[in-house]
DNA sequence: TAATGGGTGCACT
DNA sequence: AAGTGCACCCATT
């Protein structure tokens, strides 16, 4: 398995190049930092995929179209990809709704900028004398410690020379330096209305950009969550800072507010940034009222537990290491799911501190996208949000399922979750005015950070019995309600884009990336053509849970410790869904109950509507769903539309991706039921 | 209760008279931070330790000396002050070795400095139109974010004016700030062979040093454990971090390391550093092989349990908190017991750091301090050190009592410990290179964080139902066995002490300081006039276990939460002890099982032999003792003793401190039973 | 800096 | 005993 064929006396040399098309990686290998050889992988991975069963048309068309989207800038052959070589002939056929199983279709807008490269890919060189410590640069500011001086076993690598990136045989204009960009701001006022796509002179942000739309686009496209995600254009960061403010560019428009959970100099892990105390309207918790028959043990027991946080539990992570080889940044989504409602919220100070930062590299580009993100999701308000039954008859076993009312809040009614304890650990009751709604969220705790949603109304599917969790899609990104009340003037100050935000101030903004989401159904699970309708899609799926072995890993593993026999049946079991869109449906729960224990899987729940469950369209979605689908099929294939003009308004700057934010900001894309209660159920 | 009769016209100016004497308040309230009226307090408090019985000719004469005690300096009366104004006309009856019961002596050399006040302790001024925020000063070099600028919700109160600190009205010099030392090195070479004890002229840090002196004698004497302790005679800091540096001088011989676990500009929380991984041996763990009737509940739950970190689960902490009325910090001993044994490492990476801040700012007298600390450790190796054996067959309850082979280590065979397979536990079996000994060091873990000693050698005492935990007192501060080689030459090169070295080197220093605790027996507790058996005392204790309620709450309470139905049936239990010397007694005990349970208290365990458990004299300790106790006695009034002319040999600092060193290292004087497992027995 | 996982100090929020 | 973001570490293979 571990065939690394890197050659140490060879040594990758970008070509300046710096358009790329994502590849994604779903390895199944715990290790993904050693490739295989790409061929042997493309053969694996795909007979995993497809479960050995012969290719559909569907599922040659996925490959083909993975083939080329085969980076060809900074990953050397069979080196962090899986497929081969970019080759832009096939680029038509890429963009691909999978829902409505029509031909793939270009994808829109960054496609545009895709050139066909005019040099060998990648050159290998011999290794020279190369100082074998080539470390990426930090822009460590802190110095806690008092001085250093003679203190021998203080060994401060920051204090070496400089020795890496800048050697002469690295030649890649994606270098980048928000650093030095903030001292040269006046350098860059982004004259740039060159549009052409083939424009060498883009400058390192813009490189940063495009890489960034690119990774929001292949997300959006992903399905194996619970698989590696390499996010392999990844431009070449000056600083480790970038790294962050470019993956922030990537996951704020997901919904996804990302924070350092432990770094190094050539290590950085992400993870979802910790749940605020106002937001406990979208921490998923769930529990039923029935006890199990160790209930007595928990009495005593359970108040003296501590729970360390319920708001710091989603199991999502990134995982960015520096290659010294190719001294580059390599960014692999380690965890996909989440455990929590995804949610774009301009409100969030480090959002802020994001948009501030953006300003001060003058990154007028992003500012510009972020902007219309903002306004778009403030038009979306109030966003009405269905809550999913809870159908908890037979699905006591069901642990992390996530829907609450994103703008519900439990201010008027006491709720026993875990969070709403935690919350109000001080005796201070929160006052309703932090809630904006007093909705039914019925969701109930056991206060071991273990969530169950009842699904209420039974249908008419079935579920598995290793079928433990419900999963929700991410489709319908909720929007903060207590918007930024600068944003208004800072959106017009910024150019006006009021014509802009007029045409689409109707349109469900996170809903419509749903549609434009390029999923091939090469597994064929998607039997409704409906776009709004994937009933049975999760059945396919258990029936094909083997074909993909599930990487989701313990890391938030049961802290469900007290006194709860919770016996795991399920291991890697691993579904992945096509895209489903919506998901915010129903949730009449019971939230009566406080405390809460995992039946045994072998109860007999074997009905559940996962249609209820999955399916539900969003109600002010499917209000817009028309203008929706009007707006997003008259983007044309290379897809500038109206956006285009209207971005204009801002600046000159070039807008290779401010155009596609519909698509950027809502992908329904993957499904994963995964074993532990904590890793929740929510994708983009 | 809360009494708090600041007057806010009025202000609190010192007088320059830096020389004070500590003074503990053994506060029963929670909150430590608005002191009642000391009249009150004192009779609230006295009345609690006396349990309203008539007072004793020692309790009397305790009560009288802590009245003594009054620290004159910085602290306005009833103002964190338990008792009144300094008078030192009663002083030589302070030092009392309360073990013989003979009368109080005077403590050595601190009182030396102590000079009569000649003029009124406090002056009220009518305050000023002074900003409220008084901020005190950090030394703030982290500047994590890139910028500040514009963004309004970025509010830095560092880049506030300093309006504080600098008030015309305050006068103290006790002000230091190390910061500013450091600048201003050379301007503090210590001239100073001045050892008047009037002397005016104290530089910063000897005052600093010689607070800390005080401190570290008052905690030796320290006996309540479980309740706040009060470190009220506190130098004026300028800068935060010289709270730690100076709470290191005081902790550092205790054999606690500090580390911070929360800080902001006006709090700083401290505990006790993580144990490392080589230090499992320092580590208690303990528990039984017998299950309880809740076994079949743990099997699969407990492999998935997460075991956030065994290493770090001391409860010690120290509250440091910045008084915006007094412009002072207030430090408070929130817990004062541990998980672990107390172990002064000189090669302790944070120790060498403290060293080289002690160099940086010329802290000559604390550097040659600390080089005796570190040579009489060396001086001591190897230690020998009895563990304390198990008497289970009777307390099972007991959760957490911490006796292991100091220089023990597991290498050799198979420990089932948490540490153990924490350290395993990327299923690499730990080299036996890196243990020093393989001693039968029988400690076994539940797995759960919880631990248990079992003890072995049942003998003749009674426990009583609620007395759930063994306490060991930390009496035998163990020393590192890898001793900072660079030692010796620093020790020789610094003033050549080998002249006392060689006096000193057969007496085990950490025993020393036992003798010279200055406990009053004032719960007549001591019914073992010998120095080291003191068997009878904790039955005595015992009964008196409602004389002073348990402040010890439940924060590390219980993480024992796989299953295991542990019912606290100690509620506020809290005992105290006399100084009772030694502790590592044999640790002959079952380490087969890997979980334990809390079998339930009512069970019929009624026989404990306290002096096995507890009082088991050190065995090197008694070696020493005789040589230990000439050397004491030796001790004039004044106590200089050699020490004096020993370390003039050092240069020609004032050395306030640095004679009694003995007393400073080891003190076994409180003593305490408490509720929760995580909640070490071990206390200096 | 080989790759990669994790602990934890400690200050920001 | 604020929670947690972040980085300085160490450990294993
Ligand atoms: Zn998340
Ligand atoms: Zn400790």
């Amino acid at each position: 398995m571990n065939n690394n064929n890197s050659n140490d006396n060879q040594r990758v040399v970008h070509v300046p190049v710096p358009i790329a098309v994502p590849v994604f990686m779903p390895f199944n290998s715990q290790n993904g930092h050693n490739p295989n050889d790409p061929n042997i992988m493309q053969m694996n991975q795909f007979n995993k995929l497809n479960n050995g069963t012969p290719l559909t048309k569907q599922q040659m068309d996925y490959f083909i179209n993975q083939q080329q989207l085969m980076q060809f800038q900074n990953t050397p052959m069979g080196q962090n990809n899986f497929f081969s070589l970019f080759n832009n002939q096939n680029l038509s056929n890429i963009n691909d709704t999978s829902r409505t199983n029509t031909p793939m279709t270009q994808l829109p807008l960054q496609f545009n900028n895709v050139q066909t490269p005019t040099a060998t890919s990648k050159i290998t060189t011999p290794k020279q004398g190369k100082p074998k410590k080539a470390k990426p640069q930090t822009s460590n500011k802190k110095k806690t410690k008092p001085s250093v001086t003679t203190l021998t076993i203080t060994k401060d690598p920051l204090s070496e020379p400089d020795t890496s990136k800048k050697d002469a045989n690295i030649i890649s204009n994606n270098l980048v330096s928000m650093e030095r960009l903030k001292s040269a701001k006046d350098a860059t006022t982004t004259p740039a209305s060159d549009m052409t796509p083939t424009s060498q002179a883009k400058t390192p942000i813009e490189n940063h950009n495009l890489l960034s739309e690119l990774a929001i686009e292949s997300l959006q496209r992903q399905r194996n969550q619970g698989k590696f995600i390499h996010l392999d254009p990844v431009p070449q960061f000056e600083d480790q800072k970038d790294v962050k403010l470019w993956l922030q560019k990537i996951f704020y428009p997901l919904g996804i507010e990302i924070a350092i959970e432990r770094s190094d100099k050539f290590k950085i892990t992400f993870k979802c940034k910790a749940l605020k105390r106002g937001d406990e309207d979208l921490h998923v918790e769930h529990h039923h009222e029935n006890k199990s028959v160790t209930d007595d043990l928990k009495g005593e027991d359970s108040k003296k537990r501590r729970v360390k946080s319920p708001f710091n539990t989603c199991p999502f992570r990134i995982r960015a290491s520096y290659k010294s080889k190719s001294e580059k940044w390599q960014i692999v989504i380690i965890n996909n799911s989440h455990s929590h409602q995804l949610k774009f919220s301009p409100t969030s100070v480090n959002y802020k501190q994001f948009k501030q930062t953006l300003r001060e590299i003058n990154d007028i580009e992003t500012i510009k996208k972020f902007d219309e993100l903002e306004y778009k999701a403030k038009m979306n308000l109030p966003m009405d949000v269905d809550t999913i039954p809870c159908d908890c008859g037979l699905t006591e076993e069901v642990q992390s399922f996530g829907v609450v009312l994103p703008t519900s809040f439990t201010s008027g009614k006491q709720q026993n979750s875990a969070i709403a304890r935690f919350t109000q650990k001080n005796s201070v009751k929160r006052s309703s005015a932090a809630g904006k709604h007093s909705d039914e969220s019925d969701v109930v705790s056991n206060g071991s950070g273990v969530t169950k949603v009842k699904k209420q109304n039974n249908k008419n599917n079935k579920i598995k019995e290793n079928l433990r969790k419900h999963v929700n899609m991410n489709s319908a990104l909720s929007v903060d309600e207590n918007h930024d009340t600068n944003f208004e003037q800072c959106f017009n100050t910024e150019g006006g884009l009021m014509d802009f935000s007029e045409q689409l101030s109707k349109v469900d903004f996170f809903l419509a990336g749903q549609k434009s989401a390029n999923i091939p159904d090469f597994l064929n699970l998607d039997n409704n053509k409906n776009i709004m309708s994937h009933s049975n899609q999760l059945h396919d799926q258990i029936n094909n849970e083997n074909t993909i072995s599930n990487n989701i890993n313990s890391i938030s593993s049961s802290t469900n410790n007290n006194g709860i026999n919770h016996i795991n049946h399920i291991n890697n079991m691993n579904t992945i869904t096509n895209s489903s869109n919506n998901n915010n449906s129903n949730n009449n729960n019971n939230n009566n109950e406080e405390e809460n224990n995992f039946l045994d899987l072998n109860m007999g729940v074997d009905e559940v509507d996962f249609t209820e469950l999955f399916l539900k369209p969003h109600k002010k979605s499917l209000n817009m769903q028309s203008q929706l689908e009007i707006l997003d099929q008259s983007l044309p294939a290379t897809d500038h539309l109206d956006l285009e003009n209207i971005e204009m308004q801002y600046n000159n700057s070039d807008h290779t991706s401010s155009g596609k934010n519909e698509e950027l900001s809502k992908g329904l894309d993957g499904m994963h039921l995964f074993e532990d209660s904590k890793n929740g159920p929510y994708f983009f």
